[in-house]
DNA sequence: TTATCGATGGTA
DNA sequence: ACCATCGATAAA
């Protein structure tokens, strides 16, 4: 397994592009010497001051600066009080950008099938909290993406709509979810089946 | 099976 | 007053 951390030109790139190839990417979670390792199932980008979605859609603050930033750094913020959602920062310094990972499927030993579905989940039981926000991850001995050389086809990844967007007014039918057609651990918005529009190619 | 609701705190 | 969530519970 090629666990060598994906360099900051990985992420300095169309945020479509970065987050598609996440997919099948592996998340490496270090905690003294031990990894914990998970593969991204399932991602969704968001993308510049024009997407309602986007934190960066009201500009500039203190919260949002990493946005704002240099790619390839963590952008870690607590969600309902009590979870954390973890992004990576794309595209250039000065443009809001980045990729927000909501689901894995368990590398390492230990975890329930389904227990890395969904951001909180996974920020919980990868031990991502706001103390790594802003984390240079192309850098980090704490938290990074590895390659693995894992092959993912452009067949195997389906588009959606963004979850729990609906206040994004015309943004929140952008397609601009994206997860493995193949994996059993994507996130599920009504129970048994799938988003609608998850039939698209 | 689907719907609703409470926990809990940073942000603007 | 929101909110890029989750898990529990209730209703049907």
């Amino acid at each position: 397994m090629n666990l060598k951390p994906l360099k900051r030109k990985f992420f300095a790139r169309n945020t479509e592009q970065v987050a598609r190839e996440l997919l099948g990417k592996i998340i490496v979670r270090q905690i003294n010497k031990q990894k914990i390792m998970a593969r991204i199932t399932e991602v969704e980008m968001y993308r510049g001051e024009n997407d309602l979605a986007c934190h960066a859609s009201r500009g500039r603050t203190p919260r949002t600066e990493t946005l704002y930033g240099e790619p390839g750094h963590a952008y870690v913020y607590l969600i309902y009080g009590m979870y954390y959602c973890f992004n990576i920062v794309t595209e250039v310094k000065d443009f809001p950008s980045a990729v927000l990972l909501r689901a894995c499927e368990p590398v390492s030993k230990g975890f329930d099938e389904l227990s890395l579905v969904g951001p909180g989940r996974l920020c919980r039981e990868l031990k991502i909290t706001k103390e790594l926000h802003n984390e240079d991850i192309s850098k980090s001995k704490k938290l990074w993406v590895a390659d693995d050389d894992f092959v993912v086809t452009k067949k195997e990844i389906l588009s959606s709509p963004r979850i729990g967007v609906d206040y994004a007014r015309h943004c929140t039918s952008w397609p601009w979810r994206f997860y493995l057609k193949n994996s059993k651990a994507v996130s599920k918005l009504k129970t048994g089946s799938r988003i609608a529009s998850d039939s698209r190619a």
